[in-house]
DNA sequence: GTCCAGGTCGCGC
DNA sequence: GCGCGACATGGA
């Protein structure tokens, strides 16, 4: 089966799944060349699907291996994710228009760049923050493998790939087998309270997507989540299209303290105010300037 | 063995 | 509000 989903004027398949490392992540996977992001999904209904997702001129073609049709509703469930996973309501302009005035960033425009890919739920995408915190790219790598493979559901059943495992699923493991089996370490009990959270209702993620709900309101709700700190909140809010919050880390300040403090580190109120010319835009301008 | 990795928490002051 | 040790794991 296979749907086509208009793209904006503006779009660069190849850097809108690449220029962030999400799609290094299971359940995402791709071929060498780049010309497909694949993904494993289980939808509303239950159905489990794999998607094949390419660009062909102006349009995002998915196609989607099943055995049975898919119904209206599951179609627009997939079309609504991909949506969401290539921020195709993003309006960059803005951003470009800052960037154009900028002889560093010419390229930023010029080849259509500024997408970074996410997941298609916030539960996805904050496990996955908290697992790239205090530790390297390839353990971020192997926990969230063994994290899917342990916990999500097979695809078929001559298949090594698996679905993002849900909330529901994460609690019917205790934190002995997250931080032990699954190799989470401390990590555990984090991703173990916030699954628990959203099953409880005490948490209502999905509706952060909303774009009117203010960003110092989405603030206040990540920062009650053990395990979101300063860089993490960063993270979550890029994913979520607010780009105004610097991510403050160890690849930032190497950078940073490289680039133009000449090898040494300024404290860290300094660090906080630097790319503050780029006002709305602080963590994009920081993302393109590496 | 020791140190550290795209940090954060909880405590004491 | 700020400083500091603890935290699981694996690779250098």
């Amino acid at each position: 089966m296979k749907k086509v989903i208009e793209l904006p004027e503006k779009f660069n398949f190849k850097a809108a799944t690449t220029d962030h490392g999400w799609y290094m992540l299971p359940p995402f996977h791709s071929n060498d060349d780049m010309s497909a992001l694949n993904r494993v999904e289980k939808l509303s209904t239950g159905k489990i699907v794999m998607l094949h997702i390419k660009q062909d001129n102006a349009k995002l073609i998915i196609e989607i291996e099943d055995k049975k049709t898919l119904t209206n509703k599951e179609s627009e469930e997939i079309i609504r994710k991909i949506s969401w996973m290539y921020r195709l309501d993003e309006d960059y302009s803005a951003f470009y228009k800052m960037c154009a005035d900028n002889k560093d960033m010419q390229e930023i425009v010029t080849e259509n760049r500024g997408r970074l890919l996410r997941s298609p739920s916030i539960f996805e995408d904050i496990v996955k923050t908290i697992l790239t915190t205090n530790t390297t790219w390839s353990r971020t790598i192997s926990m969230t493998t063994n994290f899917v493979t342990l916990l999500g559901e097979r695809y078929s059943d001559d298949s090594g790939l698996f679905t993002f495992p849900t909330p529901e699923a994460v609690l019917k493991k205790d934190r002995d087998f997250l931080n032990q089996t699954v190799k989470l370490g401390y990590r555990s009990d984090y991703i173990y309270e916030l699954a628990l959270n959203i099953v409880n209702g005490v948490y209502d993620l999905d509706v952060l997507k909303n774009p009117e709900i203010s960003t110092e309101d989405v603030v206040l709700k990540m920062k009650k989540i053990k395990g979101v700190g300063p860089y993490a909140l960063s993270n979550i809010l890029m994913l979520l299209g607010r780009y105004d919050y610097l991510p403050v880390d160890s690849e930032f300040k190497k950078h940073v303290k490289n680039k133009y403090f000449s090898g040494e580190l300024p404290p860290n109120a300094q660090l906080h105010q630097l790319y503050k010319e780029w006002g709305e835009y602080k963590f994009l301008a920081y993302w393109f300037d590496r």
